[in-house]
DNA sequence: GTCTATAGAAAGATAGAC
DNA sequence: GTCTATCTTTCTATAGAC
C-alpha cells in the first residue's frame, strides 16, 4: 500500500531528533512506515535529501499559516515562540540543532539546509519584532531569543526540567517589550 | 610505542564533539592516534567507556586546579565562565551537548557521563553565585547561563558568529551581579 | 601493549521482478 | 511503488601471535 511523502518525512524527523543524522538508519525509518528500504530510494535518492525535507516541513508548521502584520506585534511574538517552546519541551530535543550538529561538509546539502532552517527562523522573529525596533536591534534580540530556547532545551533533553524553558520564554518576551519601550521613546 | 590514555582520551573528545556518538567511529580515533583498533580495547572495554572520559576530563580541566573561595565571588564567576565560553567559540561545538543528544537508554553509562558533566557544572556556578544569593536563585541563574552559552554555542557552529556568545557572558554577569546586589538589599 | 586477522552485524545504496 | 535479493563498505568487538 502507498505510503504518504508527509509520513515518511515526518516519521525521519523523530529518528533524527532522537538518534541524530548518523545515528538514524534508513532501515529504522523504513520499518518505522512501514516499507522496506529500498522502497525509500524512490522517494528520496539517499538519506541526505530527507534532511531538507524535514526541515521544510518544520518550518512549515511553525510558520506555514500565520498571517503576519495582522495583530500586534508582541501578540504575534509571544504566540511564536510559544509555540517552539512547547514543541521544544514536548519533543525533548530540537531535531534542528541535533541535525546543525550532525552534519558536516561530508553532507554539504543537508548543512546548507540547517542554515536555511535556523535562518528562516531568525528572520521570522526579526520581521516582528523590527517593526517596534531597529532591525539590529532586532536581529539580536530574536537570535538572543532563539539561542535562550535552544539552551533552554538541553536542560530538557538531559534532566528533564521544564523549569529553563519558562524562563526563556518569560525573559524572551520581557527583552522584547523592553527594547520596544526603550524605541518608541527615542 | 606506548601511546598515553589521554592522548586517546582527548582525541575521541574532538571525533565526539565534531562527529557526535554514533558518528565517531574506534577506527577513526585508532588512527588519529597512530594506533591500530583493536589496541583500543586493551585500555577500553568498548566505544562507550570513552564517554565518561571525555567528560571526566574535560570537567577536569575546566574546574580542576580551581581554588574555590580564594577570591571574590564575582571575579570567579567570570572566569569560569568566560573560559568555558572561550573553548566553546574556539572549538564551535560542545562535547557534552552533542553527547547529550547523541546518547539514549541504549547507552545508560554514556547517559549517566552526561548527566554528571552538566550537574557538575551547574553545580559549581551555584554554589559560587550562593555565597551572595539565596541557593534556589542561584541554581537557576547557573542553569540560565549555562542555557544561554550553550544556546549561543549553536550560532557559532551554524553560522560562525561569535556575537551571540559574547552577549551571553555579558547578560550572564550582569543578571548575576544584579541578583547579587538584590540580595544584599534585604 | 600492539599487531594481524577475522568474526558477525549493520550500514547506504542498487538491480530487477512484479 | 513495493518487493526480494544482493553488493560493498563500515561498524563494534574478539582471538591469538609477538
Amino acid at each position: 500500500m502507498k505510503v504518504l511523502r508527509e509520513t515518511i518525512v515526518s516519521t525521519a524527523r523523530e529518528l533524527f531528533r532522537s538518534k541524530g543524522y548518523s545515528g538514524a538508519s534508513m532501515n529504522d525509518l523504513a520499518d518505522a512506515v512501514g516499507l522496506k528500504k529500498s522502497s525509500l530510494y524512490v522517494r528520496f535518492p539517499n538519506k541526505e535529501a530527507l534532511v531538507p525535507a524535514v526541515l521544510d516541513l518544520t518550518l512549515q508548521e511553525t510558520f506555514g499559516q500565520r498571517d503576519l502584520g495582522s495583530r500586534q506585534w508582541d501578540v504575534e511574538f509571544i504566540e511564536v515562540i510559544e509555540l517552539i517552546a512547547a514543541t521544544l519541551i514536548d519533543r525533548g530535543r530540537c531535531v534542528g540543532l541535533h541535525l546543525a550538529y550532525g552534519t558536516s561538509d561530508d553532507t554539504p546539502i543537508a548543512k546548507d539546509a540547517v542554515r536555511a532552517f535556523f535562518q528562516a527562523h531568525r528572520d521570522h522573529l526579526s520581521s516582528i519584532l523590527s517593526r517596534v525596533m531597529p532591525v539590529d536591534v532586532a536581529r539580536d534580540i530574536a537570535t538572543d531569543t532563539l539561542a535562550r530556547l535552544e539552551g533552554a532545551t538541553a536542560f530538557v533533553a538531559i534532566f528533564g526540567e521544564k523549569d529553563a524553558m519558562k524562563r526563556a520564554v518569560r525573559l524572551s518576551i520581557e527583552e522584547a517589550q523592553k527594547a520596544a519601550e526603550t524605541e518608541s521613546l527615542v
